[in-house]
DNA sequence: GATGAATGAGTCTTCATTCAT
DNA sequence: CATGAATGAAGACTCATTCAT
């Protein structure tokens, strides 16, 4: 009966996946408020209903969906860092990843940046709900331990991790915006040499 | 006759602006999408259908409350500039201005942060129609001068307008959703400091 | 699973039926233009949306309507045929049956005489979308036959059948618009003979 | 003052055929339910309320428009008779003459057969307010008139008049539908046939 | 658990007509 | 007489969600 249970389980299980990789489809081809449960459904091939039976609502599919994403691209991410690495070296390498993927899937690009935005506002009483929550983590513990290690100065946490996922997305959306003109890679450099320089004149700057 | 005109150029003007006032009032109580036409209308005191004399649908209303409010903040910062201060020190007093006018108005933080992003997608293919353009446009002229005077090193001006506003409103966003937590001029002095001095250490931290 | 499915499409069925029926009712008594869909729907007990699952807009369900009509009384004429009629015979009494209809149902004259007339044009590249195709076959029929069977001459037979339908559709129009005087039987009468011997003097009359 | 008067009164009448003009121009290339008053008015150079100065309502315009049409032929066709015809070739005149109309006006073809359909239901009281009051009367006429002469047998004339203002709608309406197919001076001459005729089997085909 | 037919709330926009100037 | 800015009524349609089977 137990083993009985567990196929139950899997099976379940394989039925949210489809459904969640359905909705990554069509939320991302048609954006969130054009894309219909329907035709999620049908992608998924399982009735309308059944949906409801694994999230409770649109908007909540949405945030899995999000979840899904980020997770993934996170682990993708976790996955590609070289151990030998520096703390700050591997967060420059998170932008580069982060390009990369992006310039290879611009689609998902708008969906991050444009249709994240859509996301119904949930009560927000619960910080880890905010849907970059573990992006900010991920990117919060490097930071401070970069800082343990010395490799950078001892700076605010969360304010440098706004910074890099405010510009990350700003970027983005002014990409999507502006029709993937210019080249992510390439604002990526400038972006780091200003953070880790700072705005300050360089001493042979100054003598000039 | 001019007289005339003149005089139906004012009133319809002044109507204008009445639309304009209360849309903002609506779009900020309620969102863009709750928001209803009739609503706005109404508590502009015009009939539904004056509304579309005036603006071509809903969602260029939506985009002329944005303009309308981001013009109106940038013109109230412009008078309180102190021209005695350096590019850099009026580049500072930009975040310290907002961070006071969102404090004292969350209302419109939550606008800024929230309904910005439910805009509806128009055609972009013009980038002075990218809805903060005058904002970049302003912050870029001010690096730009302070790259002249010297006052900062030469980094890229794009980038770095990128830095600023996207941080800007990823903070501006974690702040509404979290409920109006920390305080936003607390946020700006790291902000700043960040920005300025880069991440490297420090000689003396390099020293200990 | 397959007589589950023949009771639910009969049950299918039955509710287009009913949305057809109510359709039939709202239009002939409000007109096309004034009719609502909700009406329609709540005459038919059905949710407004339902209709939508049935007929993909309001101007395909008066078509439908239409269809329906006029595939109803096609029916029914064909019913009280007498097979020993010649065809010509038939022909006449096809014009008889519908005087009776619509002396019966002078609602009806209504709808058929003005109401068809609003509907919206769809593309009409298909022949077979002119809504009195099927009216226009049937008497097309006949008359071949009438000439084949040496009944009536060699006449141009679409030219004859527009002959016929035209002057039913305006003798209709002008009846409902006369607030039905006149006796479509007597009209009948006389538009036969004229179709039956031509204007041409008979030699009798000739003779005076 | 009178000179004064009638000065201004002539200068209404211009005013009048102007707005007229301009409606023609605009029920026939957008149909009477999409024309906009504005759009008259605008191309008859008047402010959209001065078109209310001349006619009550929208619905009078359109039958003002039709009745100018109509008269229009009517007289370009009387002018062009020849005295020497008889009425029986006067009327087959008619015919021709309309035929030529609309294929060289397609436009004028799709709003007699189709945009007539759309005129609003006025109060019918009063025949006279049939719009094609005049047609009936000219053709209705030269009937009694070619029965007097006895070019004809005697038919009844309302009757004989449905059959042929119904039969050229019809025919009309079937061009239009089907894209100005077919030639309508061929359909005239199939039509002369079988009125003057009738379907009786003639002489020599009944001794086959 | 799964289905998918049924529901019905909810709103932007047009445009004929009016009337103050 | 003429204007044209202002009005406001009116309704088809979509689609997230439910629930009987």
């Amino acid at each position: 009966m137990s083993g009985a249970t567990k196929m139950m389980q899997r099976k379940k299980e394989k039925k949210r996946k489809a459904i969640l990789d359905a909705a990554i489809t069509v939320f991302s081809s048609h954006g969130y408020r054009k894309a219909r449960v329907a035709d999620i459904a049908s992608q998924a091939k399982v009735g309308d209903g059944t949906i409801y039976l694994y999230y409770p609502d649109k908007a909540r599919l949405m945030m899995a969906v999000f979840r899904e994403l980020i997770d993934t691209q996170l682990n993708a991410w976790k996955e590609q860092i070289d151990p030998q690495q520096s703390n700050l070296e591997q967060l420059q390498q998170f932008f580069y990843f982060h390009a990369d993927f992006f310039t290879k899937n611009p689609n998902f690009a708008r969906f991050y940046a444009i249709e994240m935005r859509q996301l119904p506002q949930l009560q927000q009483t619960d910080h880890s709900r905010w849907p970059l929550y573990n992006y900010h983590e991920a990117i919060s513990s490097l930071i401070r331990n970069a800082i343990s290690a010395g490799e950078i100065r001892k700076i605010d946490t969360d304010v440098f991790v706004s910074m890099l996922l405010g510009t990350m997305e700003y970027v983005l959306t002014e990409w999507v915006y502006h029709n993937y003109e210019k080249s992510l890679h390439s604002i990526n450099a400038k972006l780091i040499d200003i953070l880790h320089n700072g705005l300050k004149l360089v001493d042979k700057e100054r003598l000039l």
